[in-house]
RNA sequence: CGGGGUGUAGCGCAGCCUGGUAGCGCAACUGCUUUGGGAGCAGUGGGUCGGGAGUUCGAAUCUCUCCACCCCGACCA
């Protein structure tokens, strides 16, 4: 492809309303354009990329044996109403009619119509397991709609489900699909981590969520240095503390502390170890409990993870913090000074809290504080629970090594559904017994078009995108340094640019009449991972320049053999 | 849905407070020069100032209203 008759609209200016890199970077090299709010083209540049990536889901998928299909995206309401998602899935789904007044949706998702298609076509046990996939546009209306392509309304996404005879055919394809996925994202040249995630209220028994790791990933995830245990930190489990709680050493004491609201201001006026301290966080308990709140106790370093907090008993669904008022009314001061000691209401401590001694926490009485508490002497130890979230080097809930934290972009979902579907629906085939079996379902989900965002999040410097080889629009950018004065340059060019084409190779070759900064800088944006440059000075003595976009150094090869040598760098 | 903000040339912005008929940088186009890291000079084109209504002799500017977009939150995954 040569520049000149490419579609290539570059911007330096950085628009104004991108907010993270990604989005910022697909709007300067042209790649996207919005035509409203969460809603995109894809210009040449950019559909080449959206394509390589789709490419790799296809050909992994299909290498698996799933079946490639196309349903339609537009899908009438009474399939929605059959399993009560016209009603249960929310404002995502976007709904219209047809000019006779008949409801539909333009589909977010598959289930009802593969379903469908499973109920009328699959009959005996013969036919399964089998899996189908599509590669489609998708929508889902966003309440708020952000980050370009990241979290789009309209979005590519491959949708994937599998029937089966029974739970164990499942769970077999469930980790096919597992080690599939994996291939997929290494094949693109992510750096990723499955992670185990919440099965929800659906009932299905696994579930997996696939992150491209990214400092700007909407997603906290743990994962343990020692194993392959990784999971999103409202999930990660925290091991009680291995340790005896230490015996008392100081006596309890209640000190004024006036300006001391937070655990921060306590820390900083009394130089107290952050450690030694426990913040109390009043919560609505169960219908169920003999009080209408409940305090959760964490030391003052942890953060309360609020998933497992609402999975107690005596906590109210959903989790919902007690306001001032009710604090107040309740046990007589501010949320700034409660603690355990004298506490009016039931208390749930965290583990880490239960092995405290010597500790401090509001008095329940605005302005004070107990400094010195100690569980038994003081106040009784009340029931423990796992309650915080996990931090940098706890140890791992699997036992091997220590927990580290990364954020992360969620790119891919499989999901173990099992019948919610095919019971609603009634998609059953006869068994090997001759009996009916309702199918169990696994349903699996790949953001296309979030991986493209993704992985210039993960993959970019101060100049621009540094695509992984495999998903870049081209893999080679040919330079011709003052091509319209030198015939040399421009033969040299051209025939490189020949020679790569009938290899092929995707090339950009610029033939653009422009000073070589303005090459330079357009070809490192867009991230072409090789170039070559090809000038007077080089030529003499029979050399090109070669370099690699993640790299600083120029190299220099022999234009004799130059395709051989260039084509041994290209990666896959 | 609640709170905040912004709409002026393709992009980034000034002008608005204090009303007098629109400007800067980049980009684009033409010519000449230039050509190893976003060139220089000269010239050119492009804007119903988000829409509507009102106040006024006169509105980008003041008032009302509608719309769009962005940010924070809630919601959703």
């Amino acid at each position: 492809m040569k520049t000149s008759t490419f579609h290539l609209v570059t911007s330096r200016e950085t628009p104004a309303d991108a907010e993270i890199v990604s989005h910022q970077l697909m709007l300067r090299t042209g790649m996207i354009r919005k035509l409203t709010a969460g809603i995109y083209s894809w210009s040449p540049l950019g559909w080449r990329v959206l394509k390589k990536v789709e490419n790799i889901v296809r050909e992994e998928m299909d290498r698996a044996g799933y079946l490639e299909m196309l349903m339609p995206a537009v899908q009438p309401a009474e399939l929605w109403r059959e399993t009560g998602r016209w009603e249960d899935f929310g404002g995502q789904l976007l709904k219209m009619r047809d000019r006779a007044g008949r409801d539909f949706v333009f589909g977010p998702t598959h289930e009802e119509v593969i379903t469908d298609i499973a109920r009328n076509e699959l009959r005996s046990y013969k036919q399964l397991p089998v899996t189908f996939y599509q590669i489609q546009t998708k929508f889902r209306d966003e309440i708020r709609p952000r980050f370009g392509v990241m979290r789009a309304r309209e979005f590519l996404m491959k949708d994937g489900y599998s029937f089966h005879i029974d739970e164990d055919s499942l769970d077999k394809t469930y980790w096919e699909m597992y080690e599939v996925y994996s291939r997929i994202f290494s094949r693109a040249g992510l750096k990723f981590r499955a992670v185990r995630a919440d099965s929800g209220a659906i009932g299905g028994s696994a579930s997996h969520e696939f992150h491209v790791l990214a400092d700007s990933g909407e997603d906290q995830i743990a994962f343990s240095d020692g194993s392959d245990f990784a999971a999103n930190i409202e999930l990660a489990e925290v091991l009680p503390p291995p340790q005896e709680r230490p015996a008392p050493t100081a006596d309890i004491e209640l000190i004024d502390t006036p300006d001391a609201h937070t655990i921060e201001e306590l820390v900083n006026q009394f130089d107290l170890p952050i450690e030694k301290t426990v913040k109390t966080l009043v919560v609505e308990a169960a219908e169920t409990s003999a009080s209408d709140l409940i305090a959760l106790l964490v030391r003052g370093d942890h953060t309360l993870n609020e998933f497992k907090a609402v999975k107690l008993e005596q906590v109210a669904s959903p989790l919902r913090f007690a306001t001032e008022e009710e604090i107040r009314e309740t046990i007589g001061a501010g949320p700034g000074s409660l603690g355990p000691v004298k506490l009016n209401i039931p208390c749930i401590a965290d583990a880490s809290v239960a092995v405290m001694s010597d500790f401090v926490s509001g008095a329940n009485q605005d302005n004070k504080h107990y400094f010195g508490i100690n569980w038994d002497r003081d106040v009784p130890l009340p029931a423990v629970a796992d309650l915080r979230n996990a931090i940098e080097g706890d140890p791992s809930p699997d036992g091997k090594g220590k927990l580290r934290l990364a954020r992360g972009i969620e790119v891919g979902h499989i999901f173990q559904l099992g019948t919610k579907y095919s019971t609603a629906m009634n998609a059953v085939v006869l068994g090997e017994d001759g009996k009916s079996h309702v199918m169990p379902m696994g349903c699996y989900g790949i953001g296309v078009s979030r991986i493209v965002a993704a992985a210039i999040e993960q993959n970019h410097d101060d100049r621009g995108i540094c695509w992984p080889e495999p998903i870049a629009p081209f893999r080679v950018a040919v330079l011709p340094m003052n091509a319209k004065k030198s015939h040399r340059v421009r033969e040299a060019a051209e025939k490189l640019y020949a020679d790569l084409t009938e290899a092929g190779v995707e090339v950009l070759y610029d033939d653009r009449n422009v000073r070589p900064g303005v090459m330079f800088n357009d070809m490192e944006l867009i991230g072409i991972p090789h170039r070559v440059v090809i000038g007077e000075r080089g030529l003499d003595k029979g050399l090109l320049e070669y370099r690699l976009r993640t790299s600083s150094e120029n190299e220099n090869i022999p234009l004799e053999g130059a395709l051989k040598n260039i084509l041994a760098r290209l990666s896959g």
